[in-house]
DNA sequence: ATAATAGTTGACCAAGTGGTCAACTAAATC
DNA sequence: GATTTAGTTGACCACTTGGTCAACTATTAT
């Protein structure tokens, strides 16, 4: 019962749009609204400030790509294969990127932590959170070709971070 | 002749602590002259823009540096032992960070890179001159090892480039 | 139809923003 | 000591910012 609305969608959609062209700090709510074609008197109804639009933001985009991950990391395929096709997938969405907007512009994730790292303590963890289950994928394929005697890593946690740290500098560095 | 002041100085260091501990976009011209201790009227005197005073203090910060990093890479140290301490003097400068302000904040230039990425183009290049400063100090020791047969790496720009991703990507995780 | 409910609106506020300026002050030069 | 010049001041402006609110409107269940 009530008026339906896609104001929420639309306002983090708008939020998710100007942190990846512009940046978290540089963004204002104002702006986002005008984004959203949405009231600033609805933004307040349905948050209750920028960090709280970012994280709800960032948990839609997670939901949005999770079957993708599952898909690329599924167990049925070998995991230096899954490895690969990750890899691939950043390498295509990277040159989409490009094409699209004139200008390579790395991971959001990965961006945004590095700005937001010290105040924004609830949009902090968020990302940590979400990087963390990136992680997890990338450490399972490890496990999995160390365990089938593909490659060599004991430690499959290390080398997860080590590849991870870096493909993100790779990513944010172009 | 005229009055002799440090208020240029002042407002550097103001804008690059605030930029390290918070982010660029958050940081307003109010803020840095408070900071900094100066009015208003002074920042315009010297800086037209944010942008401006940012890259008056990253050239500030490099001059300051320099130094230390032609000593750190010095020819006359065996070229592997150059890429040991250029990351062992990273570790303890991030691990001194991390006692005076209790965060790891990684560095600099490339947060600031990541952030700025879009907009800003002044400052954009700035950063990319500067980090392009860093890539020549290690590429030059991966061919000084190469040449001495101390590596295997045939294509050192590509080596470097690794490396540094891999640096990079590492300490903005942290 | 009507009442309950979910969402919208835009005016409004105080505080903060980037930016300007004419008047002022301290040092260096002659 | 007068002049020049480099630097300082703080008031001031228009605009934007985050944030609030009571009145309004569309939907749905009864």
């Amino acid at each position: 019962m009530g008026r339906v609305s896609d104001a929420k969608r639309k306002l983090m959609e708008a939020v998710t749009e100007l942190i990846w062209h512009g940046s978290y700090g540089g963004t204002t709510i104002d702006q986002i609204c005008v984004k959203a074609g949405v009231n600033k008197g609805s933004f307040y109804y349905f948050f209750e400030s920028k960090s709280d639009v970012a994280v709800a933001a960032l948990d839609a985009t997670w939901l949005q790509k999770q079957p993708e991950l599952d898909a690329l990391f599924s167990p049925t395929v070998p995991p230096l294969e899954r490895l690969r096709n990750f890899c691939n997938r950043g390498y295509e969405m990277q040159k989409e990127m490009k094409c699209h907007c004139g200008c390579v512009l790395g991971c959001p994730l990965f961006t945004l932590g590095a700005e937001v790292c010290n105040q924004e303590v609830k949009l902090h963890n968020k990302i940590k959170d979400l990087l963390g289950r990136y992680h997890t994928y990338i450490e399972s394929a490890i496990r999995d070709a160390h365990a089938q005697g593909l490659i060599h890593a004991p430690d499959a946690a290390a080398k997860a971070r080590m590849i991870f740290a870096y493909s993100e500098g790779l990513m944010t560095q172009a």
